[in-house]
DNA sequence: ATGAAAGCGCTAACAG
DNA sequence: CTGTTAGCGCTTTCAT
């Protein structure tokens, strides 16, 4: 493997001017210039990133935590990230925490033994303790999921006035009897989607019925199938559903349908995403658009900001209801 | 940052002691790693990965370079590779190509630049000459797709096989007129299911018909809308349909449907991968499924021996049928 | 069992 | 404009 002292010596040079052309810095006279490059070609000499990064001390690989790659959700968001970071010559891992604060672990080692400079974390489960120690050392952004009193810097969307939307539609399309279908209240989106469900029941006068809301401990397609089994039980059955996430509502969609229900005449259902799989249902998914792409682009430029030293400000862009065959 | 020197002078130890106790090297002393493993805790040490990195001459990164990050096929294979790669102390890089030179390129430049110690392709449309030539170089494994010729070792199963056993079920449950959904015939699985797909008329007396055979570009779910409708539209309607994608299959289903026509009773149905959303549709989807989990792990072992300089053969998994509501 | 020292490949401060 | 040189943090050979 030929190396930036074999280029120099073959030039004629030293190494410091090869280090110059090769990072294109403008005080090497155009002639040495040409005589490197072409020996550089000649040699087929590509620069290793492991010497220049130790001698920078970075790594320009970017950490992103999200708690299940299966979840199309991340997808749109990690495309926009990686937009950005290709584009400032950084590269992402991907790490999949299963919410496992074990495997979490080993990827905050990543960036503890600088493998990494810094993290995008998507994960709602993620320690948020840990989070906030790492975050005093290295720079950490959170994305889509986030904690008010952190002090770390977030991008995310105003969860209560999305699902406020959402469920105001179903109110103005006729219905009354709307149930929701949350997660784990433990998280904060699943609170703020909760509370938004709540004033807009509450706007229009109509009564908070406990046995309406049903909790999921995840946000899998089985879960909604679940989710939905006990809410078609109810004596007084809901006329509407609105989930917070596609795959619950996909899920519950296919229940409906094997119930010999219709959608959305017998129940209307409302999701929340907006994933890819949710225009490919029968029938095709109401449901709130996040600016996916977006939220990883933002998230990506305040990382490499951060990284750079300097402070950067949370953000909170704006979500939309996509009215599409189930409603 | 606290680096080995500061441990080894506070522990009054030499740097090369506290290399050995990291290491776990057995030639110190029960009383010398107590005090320099105190030392390392005190002093809240990480070793960097960017000097050992530069001093082993490796990244312990795995490249995965795949067509689409959107494509749920991949996510299970990239499961097992992530399993195999954690336990051995490799991260792995997820490389979306998006089929493009230029972005392929661009990873391929994060071998040369010793960024990552090899390299998983699961690209059909992968450039198979500079693949090639890389390999010479560089430690690359080829999954799912291979080309037999180019030397470069791979996991994949046996896709004629596989194919001739999902049309044999069709013609099995009854049907004759039997429609081939295939994809783009520059990729070897695509001829080798073609040829699948062919051998079982063939054995049952079953007249080949060219416009039975519709090719896609692209194995999106929309890709399997578009082609569905061609198929319907043929004078001679056919009665069941082979894709050679869940995706593409997927698509044809929402289609038919759509279209007023039922699944399995006008038209039959059989996908190819056994993705996750294959049984979440309505009807499930008959399938058949590849052991994706099991290639990934197999991909990453074979990779991991390749890098440690060992010769490594190429593999053949086996397949299943899985019989489902569309047939 | 331990230490001294070389060196992995690169960048940048300094000198000229 | 160019060269010399130190050093990023680590592992490993060679002495002792």
């Amino acid at each position: 493997m030929t190396n930036i002292q074999q280029v120099a010596k073959q030039a004629g040079v030293s190494v410091a001017t090869v280090s110059r052309v090769l990072n294109g810095q403008n005080t090497v006279s155009s002639k040495t210039r040409i005589k490197v490059e072409e020996t550089i070609k000649n040699l087929n000499y590509e620069p290793s990133m492991l010497g220049r990064n130790l001698r920078n001390s970075e790594s320009r690989i970017l950490l992103i935590l999200i708690p299940s790659i299966s979840n199309p959700f991340y997808l749109e968001i990690i495309k926009g990230i990686e937009h950005v970071a290709l584009s400032q010559n950084y590269n992402i891992l991907l790490c999949e925490t299963d919410s496992n604060p074990e495997k979490e672990n080993i990827y905050f080692d990543l960036v503890r033994k600088k493998m990494a400079d810094g993290i995008i974390s998507m994960d709602p489960a993620v320690n948020i303790e840990t989070l906030k120690e790492l975050a005093e050392k290295y720079s950490i952004i959170q994305c889509s999921e986030y904690n008010v009193d952190s002090g770390i810097p977030y991008v995310s969307i105003d969860n209560e006035e999305a699902s406020y939307r959402a469920v105001k539609h179903l109110i103005q399309i006729g219905h009354k009897k709307i149930a929701l279908m949350n997660s784990d209240e433990k998280f904060l989106y699943a609170r703020q989607r909760e509370m938004g469900y709540q004033r807009a029941l509450e706007e229009h006068g109509i009564p908070l019925r406990d046995d309406y809301i049903i909790y999921t401990k995840h946000l899998g397609f089985e879960h909604g199938q679940q989710a939905v089994k006990k809410i078609l039980a109810i004596q007084d059955r809901p006329t509407a559903i609105f989930a917070v996430s596609d795959l619950l509502a996909i899920g519950a969609l296919k229940e409906i349908n094997a119930s010999g229900l219709h959608v959305p005449n017998d129940v209307a259902v409302v999701g929340f995403d907006k994933i890819d799989f949710s225009s490919m249902t029968n029938p095709t998914l109401t449901t709130i658009a996040q600016p996916m792409y977006k939220m990883g682009t933002v998230a990506a430029e305040m990382l490499i900001d951060k990284i750079r030293g300097n402070e950067v400000d949370s953000v909170i862009l704006n979500h939309e209801l996509v009215l599409r065959e189930s409603t």
